[in-house]
DNA sequence: AAAAAAGTCAACCGCGAAAGT
DNA sequence: TACTTTCGCGGTTGACTTTTT
């Protein structure tokens, strides 16, 4: 079987877009709206893929991007939501208007693991450095591990009793990879976040906008991530770590 | 001034999930 | 229910720029 590719490869352009490219794409999305993005190349008389005219819509050609330098207010907040999300950069961009999930990335391999680095934090677990070499291992998940692994050893030597010997993890708090649930059994629906005096659902809660999954209602509309509402309780600390349940 | 190294970021790739049939 | 198609995401690459030697 496998997956058929998006486009025949064969009379697709790849590599940088030109400026004929990047009028052709606009004019054609401001006339016909953002939708099927495999049949708009052709529509579009681009020879892109699908895929890449999407990426390249999303990511610098949106007129609602802001561009530019990321504020300190910014910074911080793109480090607080990591702590809570992990590597999931688009939840991350939702709650940075303006911003892309693929800025965000690159802006947090690029300059924030640095400046987590430099305070002594490790950008993989937010905790200090000093206590993550000491006593915290992650259990069988090889990314987590190897990150770790590198700020301990950042010659890349690995002590052969450090990698063979398994340590229970003594805070498994927000290993995202883990199902952070704690042993229960939701019989009827959880109990919906509430902040500044209004009901959210866990889509909300992560600053979804206009999600179908919507079932408070909130989240469409003037209601969501613009109104400043406390999207996962970071403000307010009314997070509920069962609502982050991510795999 | 030139070469090498490091940093930056747009774009690509492959996968999983969702939607459609 | 099974299969196919499309979309969106996260990881990675590589071209280009800037800094250092």
């Amino acid at each position: 079987m496998g997956r058929s590719p998006c486009c025949e490869k064969a009379h697709t352009n790849k590599g940088a877009w030109t400026k004929e490219e990047d009028d052709r794409l606009i004019a054609y999305i401001r006339a016909h709206g953002e939708g099927c993005w495999r049949s708009l190349p052709k529509a579009a008389g681009l020879l892109r893929c699908g895929k890449s005219c999407r990426l390249r819509w999303i990511n610098y050609l949106r007129p609602d991007l802001k561009r530019g330098n990321f504020t300190e207010e910014e910074d911080e907040l793109i480090i607080k939501l990591h702590s809570l999300l992990g590597n999931k950069w688009s939840l991350i961009a939702g709650r940075l208007p303006g911003r892309t999930d693929n800025e965000i990335k690159n802006y947090w391999n690029t300059h924030i693991r640095r400046k987590l680095l430099n305070r002594g934090i490790d950008p993989a677990t937010h905790r200090p450095i000093s206590e993550a070499s000491q006593d915290v291992t992650t259990i069988s998940f090889s990314g987590a591990k190897e990150e770790k692994e590198k700020i301990s050893n950042p010659n890349g030597f690995i002590h052969k009793e450090e990698k063979e010997t398994p340590v229970q993890e003594r805070c498994p708090d927000l290993n995202l990879d883990l199902r952070i649930s704690p042993p229960y059994h939701q019989t009827t629906q959880p109990e919906p976040l509430k902040a500044g005096g209004r009901t959210l659902c866990f889509i909300c809660s992560l600053g979804v906008k206009n999600s179908k999954d919507c079932t408070c209602s909130v989240g469409s509309g003037a209601g969501s991530s613009s109104s400043g509402y406390d999207f996962l309780g970071l403000n307010s600390g009314l997070l509920d770590y069962r609502s982050l349940e991510m795999k």
